[in-house]
DNA sequence: GTGAAAGCGCTAACAG
DNA sequence: CTGTTAGCGCTTTCAC
């Protein structure tokens, strides 16, 4: 392309250079008519600013990152990640910035990032992926002074603004649900219980037992780690032990179990109901057609991305945390269709 | 964090800022005292080059753009583009290369994005994923002059650096294993024939047919679009023509594809047969175990990175031409199993 | 081996 | 409304 400056532009339309800069910056104070004599030229010569030049100048670069740790369910198995980093990217798209992706997959990358993510004149602000327990990129992030959003609870939310959906509640309806249907030895299949995910779902899941005044039975406990093939393992753990409906705490687990325990002769609703967790494409397609706690992963992205617009414009103080609602959605999984839809209470709040 | 300058850090260490850059970027014109004592001041004051500044003096980012168009199969239900982009994301890792992620699911994105990734100053160099036919971006992004390479053969080759699986020998292979396996009514589904990779696909299929004298049946041949449900819905046409295997340009479509043969109360194999293509998670973790032609896409996305580092440092001529090998992994799909793996030749062209 | 000096292309006061 | 003037923080000749 070009390589044409500002100064060439103003040259040819016999201007100054501060007055091309308002016009490619919308500044109102220009007269009309220097204002059309210079978008022409702009347009006619496909003159574009430089990037660095702006950044430098300006003190933003219009550029935020979005950081994806190492996880078991890695970026292209579980959809869950992919359809995030679409979400914020078409919010990017609406706001007119450019999206940096840094996807960790081994420890070296973790520490290779940080000086890069960190760097000065490079983002504006970053969206982190929430990551096991443990995990130190967070907490570096947030202490270098960043403006960072959390996507999903981290474990340590002191000072940290996030987002994330209320698992305990989602999965507590789910269970009710349930419940409901008259199902009594109701199982539950974990997501990893280093992540906070994995651990308000199982929350949740006690609740609802709780509740019922019934007793945890530990053994209807099966721990996953959201992965298809740990579903079948741990499915396979649960069947001795006759649950007649089984909670997972993702989806992509509940189709591992199924596979378990059709293997096993059993059939699904009719021996074994399922209820499961994000409402991935995989939940309709499949041909047990899957009740399912939908996640609104997308506007999930759109969310976050709008959240941290505001950390960048109006400070990170206070930290904010937005939690989005969930739908439970009946399928054929679970035999009954008592209700259609259940919205979960909506909850919006600061801190 | 820190906003450290160059200055600051020469001052403290009582050198010029010139020196301070020499030791920043590993010139060697420096004697190893001074390096020394500046790193270490790098070090604990925690200083890092302000990526503005340094793009605009040195002219080049270290930022690579991975574009990925609109297609059907969205980035969040077909698994190619996540693992490309992982791929293409480590690779990254590894060159120090920071990626900015450019993902159009509208049109507008698709006329918004075009500025924002031609724009001087912003990025060394562009993968690009390759289209529809009639898609304009691709033929933009080259006539610009910018370091341009495209994932996937596209339609207008001339004076484009791209790099490929060969499609048509691929499903040749396929088709014959089947024909070897003593198949005799194979049926395909396409993937979209405004595709490259479908058009390829299907030619490879012709070739096998027409390699043993025998007539193609156009009945035989149903157009998907690479999804799960076009899969179904495709193998409903071919149902009724009694084909005893099918060579499917995705295993997503394989996956539709064998539910609706399940569905009509058949088996797989016994009553029909499936060759995939892509080998994706799902071939081997469903039920039936897919035969498919695997592709390499992780190496995919790290050979596309390196062969845009030539571009950038070595210019943009001549075009380069890359074809990766493809493998034929053989599970239980098509009864047989004859032989283990079988390798495609391998094919690094330059043109 | 080291420093001085001149930009890279833009934004942002500040005058007028 | 418009132009002038400083930088933004770094790289990069060019002397010494």
């Amino acid at each position: 392309m070009s390589n044409l400056t500002l100064e060439d532009i103003a040259k040819q339309a016999g201007v100054s250079r501060s007055t091309v800069s308002r016009v490619v910056n919308d500044d109102p104070n220009v007269s009309e008519g220097v204002r059309n004599k210079v978008q022409e030229l702009i347009l006619s010569t496909g003159y574009h600013p430089h990037a660095a030049a702006r950044s430098l100048a300006s003190q933003h670069s219009k550029m935020i990152g979005l950081v994806l740790p190492r996880t078991v369910s890695s970026f292209f198995i579980d959809p869950y990640l992919p359809r995030l980093t679409q979400g914020v990217a078409q919010a990017c798209n609406l706001h007119n910035l450019t999206l940096s992706l840094f996807i960790l997959a081994t420890r070296e990358d973790e520490e290779r990032i940080f000086p890069r993510v960190s760097s000065q004149g490079l983002l504006d602000g970053i969206i982190v992926q929430t990551a096991h327990k443990g995990d130190k990129l967070i907490n570096r992030l947030i202490n270098s002074g960043f403006p960072v959003i959390v996507a999903g609870r981290p474990f340590n939310t002191s000072g940290v603004s996030y987002i994330d959906v209320d698992n305990i509640q989602a999965a507590c309806q789910a269970v009710n649900y349930l419940i409901q249907l008259g199902y009594s030895r109701i199982a539950t299949i974990t997501g990893m219980i280093n992540s906070t995910a994995g651990i308000d779902r199982l929350e949740g899941y006690k609740k609802a037992i709780n509740d019922q005044g019934w007793r945890i039975e530990p053994g209807l406990i099966a721990e996953g780690d959201f992965t298809e093939l740990s579903g079948y393992e741990a499915m396979r753990q649960l069947l001795p032990l006759n649950p007649d409906a089984v909670f997972t705490a993702s989806d992509t687990m509940a189709v591992g179990a199924i596979r378990m325990v059709k293997e096993a002769g059993l059939r699904v609703p009719q021996d074994v109901a399922f209820v499961g967790f994000d409402d991935l494409p995989v939940a309709s397609l499949s041909d047990i057609k899957l009740t399912t706690v939908r996640q609104p992963i997308f506007r999930f992205g759109a969310q976050a991305v709008a959240t941290l617009i505001d950390l960048i414009e109006n400070g990170i103080k206070p930290s904010r945390r937005i939690i989005m609602e969930t739908e439970l959605i009946i399928r054929e999984s679970c035999g009954g269709s008592l209700r259609k839809r259940e919205k979960s209470s909506n909850l919006v709040m600061q801190s």
